[in-house]
DNA sequence: ATGACTGCAAAGACTTTGCATCTTT
DNA sequence: AAAGATGCAAAGTCTTTGCAGTCAT
């Protein structure tokens, strides 16, 4: 194996687990997630490596569901879907964000907007039939 | 002092702190907040009169920000300005939500939807001065 | 008496950090 | 030798909860 990857072998995984995932996970969801292939991943490693790509701009933050940050490597802005039953995260490609609204919240606040989060929150659909 | 009144004087000083206040504070701000009128109302009372309230959707959450859930008094789905600088959190009440976004999201999703919430982060204006 | 609200302190959950170790340059 | 990555365990922060005391019905 050559030096440099094998270098970052752990932080290059974890990297490519949130990629390779739509379910939008936390610090533990990845861990759990890795631990087939890499089961010698300690939690801080991935908690520490999430901060690093965060602080990057490589993966961003969706903020808390339920106490727990979730992260997504989707650093294009679009809309999520969150379920108050079982907390799952979706991406709703199909509904756009009007850039007027950036625009607008700008002009409205005199702030600087770097960014923007639409969410929806209710009920996914096998917690609607349940 | 009347009966009724004297039972709940803590709980409704917490709803109205949070009615009267625009800087949507988490717990420990509105525990803060009310230190001059009601010294005695210790933080475990707000943390628990604030659930209360979110449960019978009273007040809302407006998420974490910086580690730490904030509230809103205003139940109306609104626009929300995050500074990522000092963590202020300012309502836009000049940019709207198109309506259409809530039914796309709902077509789109195959989920019931809710609630929305949709917040610009950035810059304040004496953070980004400074 | 019973039910409701509160303060205090303890417990809990999630996240960060200090230190020793190992690897790469 | 110096810098960086990691595991482990401890510490830190925010929030919830158990219990005893108080008040209203």
């Amino acid at each position: 194996m050559e030096a440099a990857e094998k270098q970052f072998r752990k932080r290059n995984a974890i990297l490519d687990c949130l990629r390779q995932t739509h379910a939008h996970p936390s610090a533990e969801m990845v861990h759990a997630l890795l631990q087939p292939s890499h089961p010698d991943i300690s939690l801080a490693t991935v908690y520490r490596n999430l901060a690093w790509f965060k602080s990057r701009g490589m993966i961003q933050s969706l903020g808390t569901v339920n106490g727990v940050e979730r992260f997504d490597a989707d650093t294009q802005p679009h809309v999520h879907f969150v379920c108050t039953g079982c907390h799952a995260v979706l991406d709703l490609p199909q509904v756009e964000i009007p850039a007027s609204l950036g625009t607008s919240a700008e002009e409205a606040s005199g702030c600087r907007v770097r960014g923007c989060q639409l969410t929806f929150t209710g009920l996914c659909g096998s917690c609607a039939n349940s």
